[in-house]
DNA sequence: ACCCCGCAACTGTTCCAACCAGTTGACAAC
DNA sequence: GTTGTCAACTGGTTGGAACAGTTGCGGGGT
């Protein structure tokens, strides 16, 4: 007998989630107006407050924008959201992976790691390069993957501090919002960066001497085993849902 | 006479914004427990409502975390907010232009750009890469300093949406809605850049003519440019606050 | 015929006054 | 000492009312 803690949501995260999914979707237009709180906590039979509460978030999210007299205006996610939406475009209406936006993920990764390790090795200072060496040392002894994965994850944490750069440090939530409650499904994936700790180690063998350059190096190359392992994935991902969509329309033809 | 729109501002606004800039300048300490909506409603001599819907969006924004029957808890933004944040952290607790965050912010923009610019070389296609460099031409042409940087911010929004990466863009826009209020102080900053109008020209020619390693090179240079810029006024200004301070402190002992 | 003022009829905003529901800690009963 | 209960917090939810902008229609006026 297995027990986990049971979810509880509230009604207006209910509701905040079901319009954010609606206006993500597409299944409203941008520029469109929103049905009006009035409509909206009719139609589903919850408290105006609660709606206005779903609302409020939402225009925090940048995906609404309210004025007074005239209504709740759709916003072009794309052009207004932040990093924080991530996690809800990793999805499709239809519940499948949005490959396109794993690669997204992985590249902006891609991008980030070099500079950040670079920052690190300039401005860490040695007691951060020494938990750096620790780490890396850890994570060269272990082997299970899942562990494997949150020492890569700590890692990553003193080394994004040690870049000194509070603007890396606030991408580097967003994406740690997004790995986290996928970790399982990525660790198979990237299993091959997360193995190689040579990598590792020579990043916090550069912060630990110092060496911006080197730090960069080790850092786009970790990433990079990443990013093509995904791109990788993503190639026979789509490969085998094209085949199955063939096989589906060869069966209903039949 | 000049009239400019009046702002108005709500008072779940204010509310939020309050508790957003008391938090952010460290004035409730990260795991704290926030006033009771009750007693914020009191103090703050507003409806109980106002404060929920402040306080959602503090949530939503990764500053606080409710729990039913325990309170509202104040989290560390360092480690849970998003990059939108960053508008609230260029101003200091005092009104100061919060140096560091400034530097973070150009870092992390030249970060991107190199990779921005390489995934819109290589994906952009050619109808993108025409009206990237169109706008190109218009910069090299222009000669205004606030139309510069209209075209140069136009310019980038093409070049992003060409980098076919949402994440880019998510993160791209999280950059320009810190941009836009502080353009008049930053153009100055920023005014070798915007000036170099062959760099623009070469980011686009690599568009063009599908080259992504020049395209990253280009605006690798040209955030460079920027970022120098900037570290160099950051010292200016920094030198400039100690000796104000100096200054304050030597004729208070007079 | 045209313009314009004013009045509905929307919209979001704010308030009040309860009550429901989780959490905690003190305190009495065992 | 352990345990169960209850009071006193906390946030969550509800209903209803009134306030405040926006828009468009229609009845004046010119």
């Amino acid at each position: 007998m297995v027990l986990v803690p049971v979810q509880k949501s509230s009604i207006s995260d209910a509701v905040f989630e079901h319009l954010r999914s609606e206006i993500v979707q597409g299944r409203i237009a941008a520029n469109a107006d929103l049905p009006s709180e009035r409509e909206l906590s009719q139609t589903m039979q919850v408290n105006r407050h609660a709606v206005r509460e779903a609302v409020r978030r939402l225009e925090q999210a940048g995906l609404v924008q309210s004025q007074h007299g005239t209504g709740n205006k759709v916003l072009d996610f794309r052009q207004h959201a932040g990093l924080g939406l991530l996690p809800d475009l990793l999805v499709t209406a239809d519940g499948d992976i949005n490959t396109a936006m794993v690669r997204s993920v992985l590249e902006l990764r891609h991008a980030l790691a070099p500079a950040v390790a670079r920052a690190c090795a300039q401005r860490g200072g040695p007691a951060r390069a020494d938990r750096i060496y620790g780490l890396a040392v850890e994570l060269a002894a272990e082997d299970d993957l899942p562990l494997l994965q949150k020492y890569a994850l700590d890692f990553w944490e003193e080394v994004v501090q040690g870049s000194d750069n509070l603007a890396y440090r606030l991408a580097f939530n967003s994406l740690r919002h997004l790995y986290e409650p996928t970790q399982e499904v990525l660790a198979t994936v990237l299993e091959n960066e997360l193995r190689a700790s040579w990598l590792y180690q020579a990043l916090a063998e550069a912060c630990v001497q110092g060496l911006p350059e080197e730090a960069a190096l080790a850092a786009q190359a970790l990433a990079r085993k990443g990013l093509d392992a995904v791109v990788l994935a993503i190639a026979a991902y789509d490969a085998e849902s094209a085949a199955a969509v063939v096989t589906t329309a060869a069966s209903a033809k039949t």
